[in-house]
DNA sequence: CGCATAGTTCGTTCATCATCGAAGCATTCC
DNA sequence: GGAATGCTTCGATGATGAACGAACTATGCG
């Protein structure tokens, strides 16, 4: 018998198709209602809420109640990393799809992981700010660099404001199996990638489509 | 509804106590029979036979009969990597010991990840190597350095031959939240640990305890 | 206040699956 | 060959927990 962290807990709140798919929902980062939970899981609101009050008891969820709405969100970036590490495996030893779909081209592509960019493209961006030393990577750690605050600044993002949350974060990327960029810099990045309408959500998918437009853009001012 | 990978599948498979205690046995990184597995987890060999064969359908595990033992290992570092996301969420949101215990705090020191060191020790090995650069990060991939191969054969490792698993990996240490090494080098260092007795296996657990010599020797070669 | 929307709680039903004893198969040792 | 060991399969039992409808609470709107 073994005793330490109750990792079957944990296993088993996810080992749940329902508790599952509101999980992979919150992946996108923004938090949803129980209704829409509910929806995305396919099960009754009841249910839904029943599913909802485990997560929170076993510490996967957070909850910010505004008026009648109750919205939930993933606790934090370990959680987002470990829901990426399953997904991982589930990819791989999964069913083996003979030709990935279309969705899956993209979601290869570009997608959201939790609250910023991941994906062949986050890859590649992490890769040029770390050799343009506008970010040092120091171990797993990420560090910005002295140039960073004026690059960062010249198209409107401020890396001097200092929440509780880090500035930058590696996150392990599991379709390309290397680090993007997380952390409240990673979050402002896509923030601005769509504000600037460079790309835009796929409905109902962690997807993101760049426009031919927005491609440029964001290649001349992430990739150059 | 969603589709995608089937991460509940993965995660129910985990998600049993009885399964995630063999699969917590095998991080130690040593293949195990069904009896010794059934007694890790504390249940009958008929109950533990049922649960191995599950693991195996899902891909978790590995096989190697030899004669009439059967030795279960995990499948690869991918799934080993999955256990140490979900035992990291379990450690932070878990029961919060007030005091952690001796053997907790052996293990933050120093363990064994499957099928190489982690823990503090392990995490300051790698970042003096890289130092050194005996070894080289780049993004989270690590590389042999130039002078690697005559620094890791004068202890007796040779880095040359290449088998089909990467001879360096950036794996991701659960306590200390920074990477260690992985791969065949990694396996390697730990071979040598143990075989020179520098350090021993603390019984029924992941722990590794040097001994006072042990540790001096350790340090004077992978710390100088 | 009365009605509508959002969500939780309760109680019941139903299915899944973990568990073990007994029996069966395979390998090795004598 | 026969006995012992290691492990799997089968069948029956039992407990856990997922599901939903109905009733209840809370917030917002007119």
């Amino acid at each position: 018998m073994r005793e330490g962290p109750d990792i079957a807990r944990i296993a088993s709140l996810v080992g749940d198709p329902a508790r599952a798919n509101m999980l992979s929902a919150l992946m996108g980062g923004t938090a949803l209602t129980a209704s829409e939970l509910a929806l995305e899981a396919g099960v009754s609101l009841p249910t839904a809420s029943s599913h909802l009050s485990k997560l929170m008891e076993g510490g996967l969820l957070t909850l910010a109640s505004q008026g009648r709405h109750r919205y939930y969100g993933l606790a934090g970036p370990q959680v987002a990393g470990m829901i990426e590490a399953i997904t991982g495996v589930a990819a791989s030893v999964g069913p083996q799809r003979v030709r990935p779909g279309p969705r899956d081209a993209a979601m290869r592509v570009a997608r959201v992981c939790y609250d910023h960019l991941a994906g062949e493209q986050a890859v590649a961006m992490l890769d040029r700010l770390v050799d343009k030393k506008v970010l040092l990577r120091e171990n797993k750690e990420i560090r910005l660099g002295p140039s960073a605050a004026s690059h960062f600044a010249a198209i409107g993002i401020d890396v001097a404001a200092k929440p509780r949350r880090p500035v930058c974060r590696a996150c392990l990327d599991w379709s390309v199996r290397r680090s993007h960029l997380a952390g409240t810099l990673g979050a402002a990045i896509l923030d601005k990638i769509l504000a600037e309408k460079w790309a835009r959500r796929e409905k109902d998918s962690r997807a993101v489509v760049f426009s031919p437009v927005g491609r440029q853009a964001f290649e001349k001012v992430f990739l150059a």
